[in-house]
DNA sequence: CCGCATCCACTGTGATACTG
DNA sequence: CAGTATCACAGTGGATGCGG
């Protein structure tokens, strides 16, 4: 006989190769590859104008970014073999649907991002000070 | 004199901490978040029945995903004294506000979950057969 | 110009055991 | 039931230097 907890749940178990909302934060949410997304949403870009629009950025972690959005069809790179040579990076039309969900959590973040941060001051100052 | 590249620098930086990309992730990018918020997206819920309905969470990440989620102002716990003691837990309006834009992830992964698959698989090929 | 290799520090995650 | 404490470990990120 079960107990009356197990009753309550509807669907027994939420898996993180299943979830859906789990499956696209593996491809977005590495520490830079929103900013590289964000760089190339205007059009074709090199890698040395990436570089430069992004504070901060390391060339191994770009080049390490960037392999990471081509694997998974995201970004397209192209290579003109001169010399020196010309590496520019593009978004696909796979990367490119995904702006769309990236901009509503964009907007999202524009709306409500100040009163996450009121929540964190209350929250802290509960905990740490008093 | 600038040379001819930087003239095509519309935005002179992308940062991190300004990025509206990167300030929601940086809320919703941990391992687990998405999915206790997933598990909570019915209502409120008790601590041990979100163990239950998620796959392979231990103790100590279901609680730390819990109090971030908490200090970032996305989640409300309700503590019941008794003994045993209960807690529930439930989605804060700001934490409901979230939930727009996550399913529209999680429908932009339905949609085009396996081109990425697909992508990888032809990646993976070229790089390490051939 | 673009990128890889190496080394190192740090942090996120997990296993386990204990508590009010 | 709902946590906390401790330890160990793997993966990620950063700095630097070399190479085509």
């Amino acid at each position: 006989m079960k107990s009356p907890y197990s009753a309550k749940i509807v669907q027994p178990d939420i898996s993180l190769s299943i979830c859906g909302y789990s499956k696209v934060l593996e491809i977005v949410s590495n520490k830079w590859t929103a900013l590289v997304v964000y760089a190339m949403e205007d059009g074709v870009i090199r890698y040395g104008e990436i570089r430069r629009r992004i504070e901060g950025i390391s060339k191994k972690m770009l080049t390490q970014t960037l392999r990471q959005l081509e694997r998974n069809g995201l970004v397209k790179r192209v290579i003109t073999p001169s010399v020196p040579p010309i590496v520019e990076y593009s978004l696909t039309r796979l990367g490119e649907s995904l702006l769309g969900p990236m901009r509503v959590l964009n907007q999202w973040t524009k709306e409500n991002y100040s009163l996450v941060e009121q929540a964190r001051a209350s929250y802290d100052q509960a905990y740490y000070e008093e």
